[in-house]
DNA sequence: CTCGGGACGTA
DNA sequence: CGTACGTCCCGAGA
């Protein structure tokens, strides 16, 4: 037991754990979706949770080695060069792991030249000389010289990391029948495999210790070796040296200079926003309460935050005529907060830098605040198209709203949106934003006030606006304000969709899936669920005794792409049958689900969201109205089902052609692409006269498919690879097509290289507007990381121009129906296509609009076609 | 009950 | 070994 009294100090070697938790952990179960391996981390971590809440310590350090270079290599060449080199897998683990640390606020060390157990030897030795208990926690069995009273060693069994072994002084006597200070003499006689440092041989431990109980200490051994007898006795006087050379590396060094004593250890409070993050990339998630109930657990470590530095003003309550007067008076920006329930507002608060006011929501306050609300003075909201939405549902336009921190925050970090102001006020204050807890009746500590969290939005949105670069503040201000306003609209008119169509529908895939499930089962001769991935793999691989197909984490795959191969090299009736009820029940699963999203003014209203992607696309989710199904001719009954609504005459769709292919052509330059499309020439017949070097006219079907996926793959960085299994042709032919295709095009292959290299020395790519995206990984040492970042790279300022052109003619479209007093409206938006509701007899006007407003949403060096169609229902008015 | 994985729908 | 998303179901673990 450690006096209570005492400071625990805690000082861990982490790379000897992190490397013995990375072979313990399969790294099949430890990887990200990008491929970063994290078994080594996750591995270290946990055993680093655990020690702290069982252990408590109040100072804390984790060592590490910089290399494998030190004095002891200077001193024996030979000194760990059996060692394999340590895998890049596990190498590229320790500066993520480092960065675990760093936000956990724990004091990370390394040093040139020696050990990470020097370093814990020396910080042994000062802290128990300071007065602390001491912990030592590594895999290295020299670490056991360390162990006195004062200094406890932390070792881990063979079960892994998970197991610590303690050593004390009497558990080292116990286990090797030597006092701690004698066991580098052990270590010496007998030798150290994983060092290289060979001993005497044909002694172990036993003869070590019964020697040196003998001699007492090991110089006295060493000059009485000629006293020893038998062939031991021998060996021993033949590896004199080879003994004083181990004794002389072994012992640690106890006066490594540190930038740190142990006072300067104590343990301090987790940064959670960074440990969020991290463990976010890592994928770390049952990890994340772990660290906080053990920061938690010892209020040292207590997540905490420091109050703002100024209190938040106490809000007043005025009534509606003193809150409108208020808010006329201000002039610099305010912050506006409208908390809504049941899609009304429910409060509302004001607050300007020094401060607030607020008040119920109500008739009277609505007519009061109405002018103001709709008026251009410069307001901020945080996540405003909610409290827009429920403002427009009481009837007021917001007008003036200038910034919007969630919007702000994405555009800075796309990878990790802020969910909450409290995320914001945490990351750009560092304050903490009061919360009161939702779980408690009562709850203890009050939740900021309508008007006290418009302060903060304000806060947030001034220290925000010092981090935007100039374009992106342009992006937020010309772009994604803009598609605020316009996205709240199309939500709030949502989209006409019909019951009967969609329920007639799943009636009959209800009953074709029962009629295909039945006979599926016949051909096995027995039920399985056939939704189960892993009963099918039963089935497949051990009843049928199919080949093993594509490994997956779980085992083999059985997707389409996996059947349909199979059928190929294996026919069997299964297999059809399952692929034909994976179609029925998927489409039946998506009209379920659409069906119980219309609401009661026989609408679906999806909510769009802004931050959803890292490229500047929106995504829609409840229900997910950018994925409804098209490719087969059966599937858009589905979109057949989406009619254009009572009062209005008919439903436009609209769509830019090839806009990706477009931006390449723009971005690239290459004067090939651009004829391509200024000659208004089929894209893919074009490029395949160009290809394959032949007349237009000439290009065969099979011809226009290979340069038609060799030109879309290449805005995803395709590889010869990926396009050989694409294509179904072999790899040499694809690296053949890639290279015709790039010595008619060539300036695309160097646009594509140079983008990517910009990235890496910015950290960042950039659409045409200046949106941007960071890419850290491009500087990864791991080549799986680093090529996906690449690959991303390549893709993200062609996908985030083509969302920044259509967000644009979106929004000129919208503005432009209500400025002609149209009441045609636009309802949905599927990143190149929109659906427009044309009220009666305005459809002339809406097309112009829409065609104009697409056809001049940027300026590029190659025109932007727009495809126009029209009819009663998405299927018909989609063709 | 939550969570991860597999599968699959769209651009 | 092709970018960007959301949703469903299953099965494992709490």
């Amino acid at each position: 037991m450690t006096d209570s009294s005492k400071p625990t100090l805690l000082v861990v070697d982490g790379h000897s754990l992190a490397y013995r938790a990375f072979f313990a952990l399969p790294v099949d179960n430890f990887t990200t979706k990008d491929g970063q391996h994290t078994n080594g981390i996750y591995g270290f971590l946990s055993m680093f949770v655990n020690l702290i809440k069982a252990e408590k310590p109040t100072h804390l350090a984790v060592a590490f080695d910089t290399s494998r270079q030190s004095f002891r290599t200077r001193e024996y060449s030979e000194y760990k060069a059996n060692r394999s080199e340590s895998p890049a897998e596990f190498k590229g683990q320790i500066p993520l792991l480092q960065e675990c640390l760093a936000a956990m606020n724990v004091t990370v060390l390394t040093k040139e030249d020696v050990e990470a157990d020097d370093i814990l030897a020396t910080l042994a030795t000062q802290g128990a000389a300071d007065g602390f208990d001491v912990l030592v926690c590594s895999g290295d069995r020299d670490t056991i010289q360390l162990v006195t009273d004062d200094v406890t060693l932390l070792y881990p069994s063979v079960q892994g990391v998970s197991q610590l072994k303690r050593y004390t002084p009497d558990a080292v006597v116990e286990k090797y029948g030597l006092p701690p200070e004698n066991y580098p003499d052990i270590a010496a006689l007998v030798g150290e495999t994983s060092d290289n440092l060979p001993g005497v041989p044909k002694v172990g431990e036993k003869t070590a210790v019964k020697w040196l109980t003998q001699w007492g200490t090991l110089d006295a051994l060493l000059e009485n070796a000629d006293k020893i007898g038998g062939v031991v006795g021998g060996n021993l006087r033949d590896h004199l040296d080879d003994v004083r050379r181990n004794r002389t590396l072994n012992r640690l060094l106890r006066d490594v200079e540190l930038p740190v004593a142990p006072a300067d250890l104590a343990v301090g409070p987790i940064d959670a926003e960074a440990v969020r993050d991290i463990f976010a990339r890592l994928e770390f998630r049952t990890l994340l309460p772990r660290v906080f109930e053990a920061a938690g657990a010892d209020p040292a470590m207590a997540v905490e935050t420091a109050a703002p530095a100024v209190p938040a003003p106490t809000a007043g309550e005025p009534d509606a005529a003193g809150l409108a007067e208020w808010a006329t008076a201000q002039t610099g920006e305010v912050g506006v907060s409208v908390i809504v329930a049941g899609g009304f507002p429910q409060r509302i608060g004001l607050a300007s830098a020094d401060a607030a006011v607020e008040s119920t929501w109500d008739d009277d306050v609505a007519a009061a605040l109405r002018d103001w609300l709709e008026s251009d003075a410069p307001k901020v909201l945080n996540d405003a198209k909610q409290q827009v939405k429920a403002l427009r549902r009481a009837g007021i336009r917001l007008g003036g709203l200038v910034f919007d921190p969630l919007l702000a925050g994405w555009l800075l970090r796309p990878s990790f949106p802020d969910k909450s102001l409290a995320d914001l006020v945490h990351r750009y204050l560092d304050e903490k934003l009061p919360e009161s807890d939702p779980a408690q009746l009562v709850p203890e500590t009050e939740g900021a006030t309508p008007g006290q969290l418009s302060w903060f939005v304000l806060r947030v949105a001034d220290a925000l606006r010092g981090e935007l670069p100039a374009s992106v503040a342009r992006v937020l201000t010309e772009i994604e304000l803009p598609t605020l306003g316009t996205l709240a609209d199309m939500e709030l008119a949502g989209v006409s969709v019909s019951h009967e169509k969609l329920s007639t529908f799943s009636a009959e895939l209800g009953a074709r899936s029962d009629d295909i499930a039945q006979r599926a089962f016949a051909t096995i001769d027995r039920e399985v669920n056939l939704g189960s991935p892993k009963q099918l793999q039963e089935v497949l691989f051990e009843q049928l005794q199919l080949p093993k197909t594509r490994k997956t984490k779980t085992g083999y795959s059985t997707d389409a792409a996996v059947l349909a191969d199979l059928q190929e090299s294996n026919p069997h009736p299964f297999l059809e049958l399952l692929l034909q009820h994976r179609e029925a029940t998927k489409l039946r699963q998506i009209i379920e689900s659409l069906d119980t999203a219309i609401a009661a003014d026989d609408r679906i209203h999806t909510t769009y969201v802004q931050t959803g992607s890292q490229t500047g696309r929106l995504s829609s989710t409840d229900p997910n109205l950018q994925n409804i199904p098209i490719r087969n001719e059966e599937s858009r009954r589905i979109r057949a089902a989406f009619e254009v609504g009572e009062g209005f005459e008919t439903l436009l769709t609209a769509d830019y052609s090839q806009i990706e292919m477009r931006i390449m052509a723009h971005l690239s330059e290459d004067p090939g692409l651009i004829e391509a499309f200024v000659s208004g020439e089929d894209l893919h017949r074009f490029v395949g006269a160009r290809v394959f070097g032949v007349d237009p006219e000439e290009v065969t079907p099979a011809m226009r498919t290979k340069v038609k996926a060799m030109s879309y793959g290449l805005v995803y960085g395709l590889s010869a690879f990926g396009l050989s299994k694409q294509l179904r042709i072999e790899q040499s032919e694809a690296k053949q097509l890639m290279l015709e295709y790039f010595a008619r095009f060539g300036s695309v292959r160097d646009y594509l290289r140079s983008s990517v290299e910009q990235a890496r020395i910015d950290g960042f790519t950039e659409t045409i507007f200046g949106r941007r995206r960071p890419f850290p990984d491009l500087a990864s040492p791991n080549r799986v990381l680093r090529e996906n970042a690449e690959r991303a790279a390549l893709n993200a300022p062609i996908q985030g121009s083509a969302a920044d052109i259509m967000k644009i003619a979106l929004v000129n479209i919208h503005e432009e129906f209500r400025a002609q007093g149209l009441r045609s409206r636009v309802l949905l938006q599927i990143h190149d296509e929109l659906v427009v509701e044309v009220s009666t007899g305005e459809w002339d006007a809406a097309e112009r609009i829409v065609r104009d407003r697409m056809g001049d949403a940027a300026d590029l060096t190659v025109p932007l076609e727009v495809q126009i169609g029209r009819g009663g229902d998405w299927d018909v008015a989609g063709h």
